[in-house]
DNA sequence: ATTGCGACTTACCACATGGTAGGTTGCCCG
DNA sequence: CGGGCAACCTACCATGTGGTAAGTCGCAAT
């Protein structure tokens, strides 16, 4: 069976808002996208605010299950477990980087928009990733502001990285924005070793 | 003597293109900040798209002089240097938050957007930088593509923690994110102290 | 059979947008 | 004094926008 239409609406919503951007994309557009009126797509969300909220719930909603099925693989956190976890993340971030580029651009609207859906989801997955990260032995000294610092930093390294793609692949062209993508993981190790403070 | 009449309207435009993005600014809107018609804005801006590549020439003009600036210093790099020219970015760009959301907003938007103003920029400063990095002593027999990934990991690390200001200020409270941005910049140095492969 | 309802449609509207056309004003230069 | 020009202005317009109103159609339950 196939995709119901809602589903296929979220998806090319999701992917539009990424390229364009909230005020960039037209719900019309969306709706045109799958041969339906905007008056269809008004049906299943009722305001264009309503639609990208809906798109920003599903994002946070499978992400949170992501972290969920690894945090139940064990009890005790051990340093390469987080370290193989954000090279999985980076792999995923370039990947998907529709979703990646939306979260970005959410990060920068969201000092306007008043809703804190998006907030609230980053506010648990930041809060379980610095607990893991803090109960790292080379880390159990450290105060949560230095944990946290570290952490962001990389997250920050791999976001950028991410939806940078496109760009480097000009700037750089495509022999060496590849040679650069098959060295990341390797160099993001590296990040995760640096001194402790 | 004050500022011209085009010089405030590319402050103005820059501060909203920075906190609403390319189309969620109105020419208008920009204009009655300074209590002119949009027709004014339009006489020095013949369109929307040419204020907006305006505004982006002259943040490029700045970034390259104070990139000049610090080149023309010394002919030797030291690690030392590099380190404190990034943590000074780092600073630079959480102060000028405006800026760095721009930038943001262009790495995302470029992709559908022909100019290339500002991947030109990107690309020279990018250049000096990865061989000011890769002439450093330790790095001097890395392939470019690592020195590349490492460099630009670092930038991600930066910017990214640059934008999400208010959004930390929201999630961790005041007085934790002020915490994590004290030790910011001796976690990036530390961070520059990662082994190199 | 009839009712109800979800999934759509066409028709319409108020409004904001970017841009054009054609002034008016004031200042500098000959 | 007079021409020209930069820096604005008012008036206007075509287009696209989000959203409302009211209907059509098919299907499932009563």
């Amino acid at each position: 069976m196939s995709k119901t239409t809602r589903e296929q609406l979220l998806d090319v919503a999701e992917r539009q808002f990424a390229e364009r951007g909230f005020y960039g994309v037209s719900i019309a557009a969306v709706a045109d996208e799958l041969s339906l009126t905007k008056q269809a797509l008004l049906h299943h969300f009722r305001t264009k605010e309503k639609l990208y909220g809906s798109v920003l719930e599903r994002i946070s909603r499978d992400y949170e299950q992501a972290l969920n099925d690894l945090s139940g693989q064990s009890d005790v956190e051990t340093a390469e477990q987080l370290t193989e976890y954000l090279v999985q993340l980076a792999e995923d971030a370039c990947r998907h980087s529709a979703r990646t580029q939306l979260l970005m651009r959410e990060l920068l609207d969201n000092k306007r928009r008043a809703e804190t859906a998006s907030t609230w989801y980053l506010q648990s997955y930041l809060e379980t990733l610095t607990n893991r990260m803090g109960s790292l032995p080379g880390w159990s000294k450290v105060s949560s502001a230095r944990v946290f610092a570290r952490l962001y930093q990389m997250l920050g390294a791999i976001n950028y990285y991410a939806i940078s793609q496109p760009t480097l692949r000009a700037i750089l062209g495509a022999e060496e924005a590849d040679a650069v993508r098959s060295v990341f993981s390797s160099e993001l190790r590296a990040l995760l070793e640096a001194p402790v403070n």
